[in-house]
DNA sequence: CTGTTAGCGCGTTCAC
DNA sequence: GTGAACGCGCTAACAG
């Protein structure tokens, strides 16, 4: 490999001038700095990250830790992942995924120490996450992707639960929907303090009741079983609800199925509103769903932003941000049965 | 942070028996090496990436490319990910991922001539796949999960579909079943070269001819509602298929739904054969699926083990080393209909 | 078994 | 606008 060194050999110049022709701190004639580019892609030069590094202080790699091997990495995950790839990219920084577990907080903590990374992505954070204490007390640079139950002075971007189960809820209720269940994660997810199945859940049962209205909730494993399940018992209930909002993909495949095996039309007899899914799961059933997807690569984006600015030296924002989930019309979300057509204006999203 | 010179200072001993003691690539005295050891911990050092890179010219890092925007990251490649991910450090390395597409072949190869790795284990290979040229004409030492069209001496790691399907066939064939039907990955994923769509493709019509049966192949999208409709198609057959081996999971759950709402009695009326799947899926039916499941663990410490040997500067092996998926019994797969109770010995596996 | 020392390749402060 | 020189923290000869 050729080094800096050879550059500036071959380009008749000292190698502190390449140096601040590769890196714009100082400003180099426009003659020379044709000669030493010419210079790089005659010999092929890659700058030797490990050298710039130990110069510089700084890696320019930014770290998301994910815990793979637990959640499989699902496509609204998949959408963030590329987004903060990206994004890092434009800021002359790379991404790389750290594969860790939840409880892996101190080899986190140990690998930034050690300047393998300048700062760190904490996604699937828990209500109470061992790791934020752990890199806070470090001095570790991070963000994280979801929130504690206390975020005060922590940085963090999320998507904004409240905002979307709240119009979600007003969407449907605008159709003339009286009757409306939740079907939410699992109950295991609520178990290890997973956050969206409570903040979820919340907005939900807050927004209904804004209304003036009940709402059922379930917790439903994440399979297309349990969806069935959850389907069949909702449809016995009574009264029985015209529509349901969903925060499960998997078991939203088995509502949907369930509901068509018993012949139950959707929308017209059962709307189905499926929240926070990823790309590509509305044209996976029939009639495709009608969904709010998840803010996957904005939030990529913005979590990107925040942690640079942490590795910066600033101060942490005072508060998380949030971004809620867009609706994308499809055919599963129709007036209440029996309900008079919506007048112009009252339903929320045209 | 503390450097190696404080370590040693505070030790009274020098700064490279600090880093043999370290590296152990030298001998040093169990009491120096306790001074050394409690000197680190009260200092709370750790070493410098950058500086040991530098110095040694390896990064320690393995690179795990995977285009996750586009794939999202399933259940088998989870596995795969955490049993590589151990495997690396059991050998003193990290493994990171790099969420780069498959087009982006040239940034994979300069950052490794940058040294931010040592080596890339190179994932979802297509039959004809731009990164292995780009990385072997780089001399970049890599490592492929699965194979192109011709891997003669490419490193390279996969499952062993012609075994596998084999031996799924030669199970139902044993059980008595003559009309065997195969739901495969998408025509899409065949367009773009998937490789596996064409080799387990290939393994299961070759493994079902060898019993001197037809064997009825169908591509189906990777979504619920295409399971279904292939299901009904292949019920409409005649003769009507008494089992179906699958290696899509979503289009699988399609499959069983259809299955339920026509009454069809799994297994009694049709057996359901899922393979190459990943941890979960089994359970996520009703009855419990029967699939083989995806050597991932095996294939990760596999395919770190020869990664590490090729960064060793070791030939590249002659051949790819292939796993079998093995078969986990459930209850979705049982005698063909009207066929006489297998005799001891018939079953393959019993 | 331990100490001394010359780089590894690049960033950056000085002088010019 | 350019060049020389020092140091980042560590590895690995080379000497004892």
């Amino acid at each position: 490999m050729a080094t800096m060194q050879d550059v500036a050999r071959l380009a008749g110049v000292s190698l502190s001038t390449v140096s601040y022709a590769l890196s714009g701190h100082r400003t180099v004639s426009a003659a020379t700095r044709e000669r030493i580019v010419s210079a790089m892609e005659e010999l092929g030069y890659q700058p030797n990250a490990m050298a710039r590094g130990l110069a510089s202080r700084r890696s320019r790699v930014l770290a998301l830790v994910y815990p793979a091997a637990e959640r499989g990495l699902g496509g609204t995950v998949a959408e963030f992942v590329s987004a903060a790839a990206e994004a890092a990219r434009e800021k002359g920084h790379h991404l790389v995924l750290w594969p860790f577990r939840t409880d892996q907080a101190d080899e986190v903590r140990d690998l930034v120490l050690q300047g393998m990374a300048d700062g760190v992505l904490v996604m699937e954070v828990t209500l109470d996450d061992p790791r934020v204490t752990t890199l806070r007390d470090a001095g570790v640079p991070f963000t994280m992707i979801g929130r504690t139950r206390d975020v005060a002075g922590l940085p963090s971007v999320d998507v904004d639960f409240e905002r979307t189960t709240r119009e979600a809820v007003d969407h449907l209720v605008g159709l003339g929907h009286r009757h409306l269940a939740f079907v939410n994660h699992s109950e295991a997810t609520a178990a290890e303090g997973y956050a969206p199945t409570f903040r979820a859940e919340e907005g939900f049962a807050a927004a209904v009741r804004a209304h003036g209205l009940e709402p059922v909730v379930r917790r439903v494993d994440e399979s297309p079983q349990a969806g069935r399940e959850a389907a069949a018992e909702l449809l016995d209930r009574s009264p029985r609800p015209t529509a349901v909002v969903t925060m499960n993909e998997i078991a939203t495949f088995g509502v949907v199925a369930e509901l068509q095996q018993r012949g139950i039309g959707v929308p017209d007899e059962m709307s189905v509103l499926a929240i926070v899914t990823s790309p590509g799961v509305a044209d996976m059933s029939n009639p495709p769903l009608t969904t709010m997807h998840s803010p996957g690569a904005d939030l990529g984006r913005l979590a990107v932003a925040t942690l640079l600015s942490q590795v910066a030296g600033d101060p942490p924002p005072a508060a998380a941000t949030l971004i809620p989930c867009t609706l994308e019309p499809g055919r599963s979300v129709g007036p209440a049965p029996g309900a008079p057509p919506a007048p112009a204006g009252a339903e929320p999203h045209p």
